[in-house]
RNA sequence: GGAACUGUGGUGUAGCGGUUUAACAUGCCGGCCUGUCACGCCGGAGAUCGCGGGUUCGAUUCCCGUCAGUUCCGCCA
């Protein structure tokens, strides 16, 4: 830098600074060159700032001036000025002032970018994966980083403050049976065995209570080798917390406590509480879904006992053979047309209804394709049950209950965007509690933890482990916050014979619990508190906060659908001495 | 593993329901310009329309396959 030093930020200069003499250094953001005269616009992390060059500014400076290009980098010295009157520009925050360049200096040169460094733009994602580089340089992407840096640091400020310890827990880690695909690392010392990376530190931090640390927690990476969404990617930052001593009550209200935080300290807003709460039960027979969005109504309504009367075989047979019919009231939605009833059919097709029936209220009367088969009384009767009034549109599903939920579940989200339902500005939270320990895995024909196999189970149902797990609940919990599941936790087992029970119950035998957890049933004898915790998914966090619609806009350098980094080219081949040493020899079949 | 959508100069789009010199904006290059801030004006370069095959006299356009991206289902304790 040719001994000058930046002793200015470009976003901070303000009229108070008039007078002045500095050095700031950034990137070109654009020039304008009026032969006579030029303004360059310098983009640094904290805003921009307009350089003037004009003859004053010295001969050689000005025909320097007149090579830069964008994203050069430039180290300039002058005198902050107030701009001459009428030119003040409002949209700058510096917009008051410019500087009079008397040197400049190119750091840097930079070839033209392969999209413009700004907001707004809708360069293709690939492109900008590509160049993260620069699709970083844009403000919107670093207000992004920004904010996940103020959530990130408000939670360890709270916890800190809490009494809360951050301990970090290994990446190379053990196998697990259960749960998420696990990606792994071969060991080339143990020829043939490998490590897998965590999906979460879920047993390290009960490890961490017996042994007496009490408070936990964790900014903690996690890797799951799952397909990916949206919101999901094969690595993925959690906030993990840990605590003995403490039942549920204790967990949601200090986390509570920390949303509150995090929302004073990022987003200067205050949040209600205490938080909305559900059981699981309550969240899938109203709302459809275990993550609900409470931020518009659309609830599911049951006219299963009208529809066994009915003349409609489609519904009066489901319901005979168990399972529901339910609607929503698609309130003003009568005038849908034909295509898109069609299109709302198709994509409660993707949820497995084979169906969707309907009844439009209009001007004369209920209109729908099944009324033929309801008598008067029983239309009647679902539509006062749907509180249906001239003008909606009320939609059912017939199916098995849990069809009929994420089917409805989503359709009444799908609603909601189409109709304009939903405040963006409103953060609407609640909690999902009583969970299942169980549910039932028709493909490997047994039953799985629906949370994990070390989540307690109610005390009173710890009667039905072996006897009739799905009637078990479990003390498990999640955080929702409109619609996306943002953390979710539980009491855990601290009793060896409950453990035990546990892994018998999702037949795992007692030699292979022993093979793959026998340290915790070990730990489990050496005096184990009670405890429990949570976790929250950051990303997710963030991108909520942010308002963006994908998790990528919130992580630095993210992965493509298919796990790949575009920057990197990762994943890749290696060199063959590479495998060699670790005893892999890949078969990966012809094309 | 499956479904849907997308793929045209550097970037963002248009196009033709079979035959065009492939259009527009912006960016880029050159020239002019002393108050702009998405500066302006003049001129110029830049695309075998993702890839492969098929139908046809002729395909960017229609069909099939494939690759890549995105969204979703399955999967994600």
């Amino acid at each position: 830098m040719a001994g000058l030093k930046k002793d200015h930020n470009c976003g901070e200069l303000r009229i108070t600074d008039c007078g002045k003499q500095i050095t700031v250094m950034g990137w070109v953001q654009r020039r304008r060159d009026h032969g006579g005269l030029i303004f360059i616009d310098l983009r640094d992390r904290f805003g921009l700032l307009q350089v003037v060059f004009n003859p004053e500014s010295g001969a050689e400076t000005f025909s320097r001036a007149e090579s830069v290009r964008n994203e050069y980098v430039l180290a300039i010295t002058g005198v902050v000025g107030a701009r001459p009157k009428g030119t003040v520009n409002a949209n700058l925050t510096t917009g008051e002032v410019e500087v009079y360049a008397t040197e400049l200096r190119i750091l840097n040169k930079a070839k033209t970018p392969p999209f413009y460094i700004e907001d707004n733009l809708e360069a293709d994602e690939m492109v900008r994966l590509k160049y993260r580089y620069l699709d970083l340089r844009r403000p919107v992407m670093q207000q992004a980083l920004i904010l996940r840096h103020k959530i990130a640091f408000a939670m360890r400020e709270f916890l800190n403050q809490r009494d809360f310890l951050e301990v970090e827990t290994p990446i190379l880690t053990k196998s697990s049976p259960e749960g998420a695909r696990d990606y792994l690392v071969p060991s080339r010392v143990h020829p043939g065995e490998f490590y897998a990376l965590p999906q979460s530190p879920q047993l390290f931090k009960q490890m961490l209570m017996v042994s007496g640390i009490e408070k936990y927690f964790q900014v903690a990476r996690c890797f799951r080798d799952e397909d990916l969404r949206a919101d999901r990617q094969p690595e993925f930052t959690q906030l993990d917390i840990e605590m003995s001593f403490v039942d549920r009550e204790d967990i949601l209200a200090l986390m509570e406590e920390m949303m509150v935080y995090i929302f004073a300290k990022t987003m200067n807003t205050t949040i209600k509480t205490p938080f909305a709460r559900l059981t699981y039960a309550e969240a899938m027979g109203v709302y459809g879904s275990d993550k609900p969005d409470l931020r518009f109504g659309l609830k599911l309504v049951d006219i299963g006992e009208i529809a066994a009367q009915s003349d409609f075989k489609v519904f009066a047979s489901v319901v005979n053979n168990g399972g529901q019919v339910k609607g929503i009231n698609a309130v003003g939605c009568a005038k849908y047309s034909r295509k898109e009833i069609d299109e709302l059919t198709n994509f409660v097709a993707i949820f497995g209804a084979k169906g969707l029936a309907y009844i439009q209220m209009t001007e004369e009367g209920p209109k729908s394709p099944i009324a033929k088969f309801f008598i008067p009384e029983q239309l009647t009767a679902i539509c006062q049950k749907m509180n249906a009034k001239t003008g909606d549109l009320l939609m059912f599903v017939a199916d098995e209950p849990m069809v009929v939920a994420e089917s409805l579940g989503h359709l009444r989200v799908e609603i909601a965007k189409r109709e304009g339902l939903i405040d963006p500005e409103e953060f609407n939270f609640c909690w999902v509690v009583d969970f299942p320990l169980f549910e039932y895995n028709t493909d490997e024909k047994r039953w799985v933890a629906m949370h994990h196999p070390f989540t307690s189970p109610m005390e009173e149902d710890v009667k039905y482990l072996l006897s009739d797990p799905g009637k078990a609940k479990a003390k498990a919990y999640d955080m929702v916050l409109n619609g996306v599941e943002l953390g979710g936790g539980s009491i855990r087992i601290y009793d060896k014979k409950v453990q035990e029970q546990m892994f018998a119950a999702i037949s795992m035998d007692p030699a292979e619990a022993r093979g793959k957890f026998g340290y915790l049933l070990d730990a489990f004898e050496y005096g184990a508190p009670p405890h429990g915790g949570i976790a929250f998914g950051l990303d997710r966090m963030t991108m909520l906060l942010a308002k963006k619609n994908t998790i990528r806009d919130v992580i630095a350098f993210p992965k493509t659908q298919s796990a790949t980094c575009a920057m990197m080219q990762a994943p890749s081949l290696v060199d063959a001495k590479q495998l060699r040493e670790l005893y892999i020899k890949t078969t990966v079949p012809e094309k």
